[in-house]
DNA sequence: GATGAATGAGATTTCATTCAT
DNA sequence: AATGAATGAAATCTCATTCAT
């Protein structure tokens, strides 16, 4: 274990490197050289650990789903004494806030559901080709994707349970909604995150205003 | 002038074979070749029209903004003799449209948005580049970039005219919370558009309810 | 035609210079920029007009079949007057010629039966490997694979209706002990040339007696 | 010596890895890693014995002399109560079952042979480079790369004292040929051996031809 | 003795762009 | 205007070899 936790550590270490420099490049920018340079090893390192780029992206995939999956537990553990109406507000609330601080999560997310859904024809401008598919990651990715989705569901089941959610519609069209608006949100926001605000109005604003629509449509009962 | 308009149907051909196989490849792993190829002249030819690949995808986005403000102004002509809600609704119907029709003009949009928001430091992983300011597009597409926003706050503004619109938000805020919707729409059924469905909901149903919320927060007084 | 004539120039002046240097270092020694120094232009000009490394050597497989077809036709066309001993003898002579002053194509021919005899599992060490299946000329050298074997049977059939050749074993055994002769020899000499003896027998010694063997066995009609 | 043996033990256990690995990819296609994967070692075992990928090639080469020469004795053996034409016969065959058996020590004498009968400038495709040079096998084999023609040239020469042999030619020219029918007949095969029939000629057929012919020539005082 | 992580030179291949015709 | 051959910088990936543990 000790051996193979060393490799482990190694291994995330290369990906945050990567994560960094993808961060700050963007993935098609950035060379494997740049990466090893980040971690101040040689690209033949990064070979050894990760058997190409898109095996590498697919780690960091994996790793944003993760860390979702994680900052959704925390979310519902925090508002468990509380009513499943706050529970998914808060889900939604920590949603934002993790798309916010991790762009390429966000955008790896999104990737692979575009992945998933594609068929070969008419492939989309990813990253990702179907050399993915011979990731190792890949089936990790494939066995944890609908844990997120799942969890979301839980809430709003719960809500319904406690009389705090009163929406009627399909639980799936309420998380395709409420996902929809923190993608856009993010994408529009997807920039080195300098400015504070857009078209004159302040960012933390907008979040807000999101967070409140999606509480008020949760409680409507012609939702 | 017989001169220049037979540039332009050139250019314009160009622009379309781009189109087609940015559609289908997306802009990283399309060639030069093969926009070429698609109209079936040689890639001398492109780059007698288009300085680079970026301007080539800088013409595009610019074909995309005067797109979506055509789409506009005849959303609005339809419905100038309804209230401004429906206004509203109406072009927010077309852009929902309009984004799914054209999936590298919403692409596109969203470059470009992000390219003008960042900084030279620190820009994301696009397709475009500092090259894209030389761009001889650039500056077209900057002088039109508002014109979108500004028919949509328009309508805003006719509506609470007429007292259809009532909700107080800023304006800006209200364009911003639409477009997100519409961007994360896009985005997740971003894929060849075979599937009709997503989580087991019906992407018309989906589609239905985001243009059902819009309107209702729209005359909501409390939004 | 001119077109298409011109290419197959410039094809034709890289495949020598391909040849010119795989027979100096060998092919897996000799790098796609020492080829396109060799001939004085770029790495990028040779991609131009051979897809990958192992199409450039079927290329030259091709040559080394036609080339050999050549010698084979000529060697014939010499001695038609003569009886089908005598062409026999001098195609042989002249497969022997060939093998001597082209190691390189006489290592191509060797090559490819190798690759069309293998199964995919158990590939020895060859510069060939799958991805040759797909040079556009591998199917060109299918074609003409078995017309040398077809003209050496040819001579054979002949000297048996004249009764210059008596051997009555099977055409294409004699074909396979005539060849081995000249590969053994061949391989055994394959050097840089420049010895003109080898364990004290002098080559033109060895040579000649190879032919006088040949000779000897077809005449022979307890052979 | 208990220490001396054990590094033998280890050593012979790497040269039979390495053996069936090269047997089956090929020098150039095997990797250092899958020879060590082979013997369930790591790749820093390798190298602690031999110093280079070459030098394990050179002991290899080391073995296909030695196996080759015990080959010969044991056939020599067998005879020695016949009469010399019969002995050599027999080398002949043993020869050809030798080859046949061990692709892979085939080949590496002959890649012996060409690397010593080659300068330095203009070596041709091996996988022998003047790194071999330095191996520590090297004058190794070099001492004993005579002893198979030499046995070879004794049996000729007994046949001769004892009037089984009848053909006059240099005892070394009869070797060449010989040699040379064994390196064509065992090149021609180089498959992985699955295929019983090549040209619609049983290999069977062939190997006896080759025998019955050597022996044939061996009487023939005009041989 | 043995390990396997780390190296880094080098190989193949790609493709936006240029330019002679 | 148009062609398409030519360029060459750059990207991904390989692997024999080294070396700290």
């Amino acid at each position: 274990m000790a051996v193979h936790s060393k490799r482990n550590i190694k291994e995330n270490a290369i990906i945050e490197a990567a994560e960094k420099v993808f961060s700050k490049q963007g993935f098609t920018n950035t060379k494997m050289e740049d990466v090893a340079k980040e971690l101040g090893v040689s690209k033949g390192t990064i070979y050894f650990y990760f058997s190409s780029k898109e095996n590498l992206y697919m780690a960091i995939t994996y790793r944003a789903f993760q860390s979702l999956i994680e900052t959704f537990y925390i979310s519902v553990e925090h508002t468990k004494e509380e009513v499943g109406l706050e529970g998914l507000v808060g889900v939604m609330r920590s949603f934002i806030k993790f798309s916010e601080e991790n762009f390429l999560y966000s955008e790896a997310l999104l990737d692979f559901i575009s992945f998933v859904r594609s068929t070969n024809e008419g492939t989309l401008d990813k990253k990702i080709t179907d050399a993915m598919k011979e990731s190792s990651y890949y089936e990790r990715v494939k066995d944890i994707q609908n844990i997120p989705i799942n969890i979301f569901l839980k809430e709003i089941e719960r809500g319904r349970q406690d009389g705090s959610i009163l929406n009627k519609q399909k639980a799936e069209l309420i998380y395709l909604y409420a996902w929809a608006s923190v993608i856009g949100f993010v994408k529009l926001n997807a920039t080195s995150g300098k400015k504070t605000s857009i078209l004159k109005v302040e960012i933390s604003t907008w979040r807000n205003y999101i967070i409140q629509k999606t509480r008020d449509f949760l409680k409507d009962p012609e939702g």
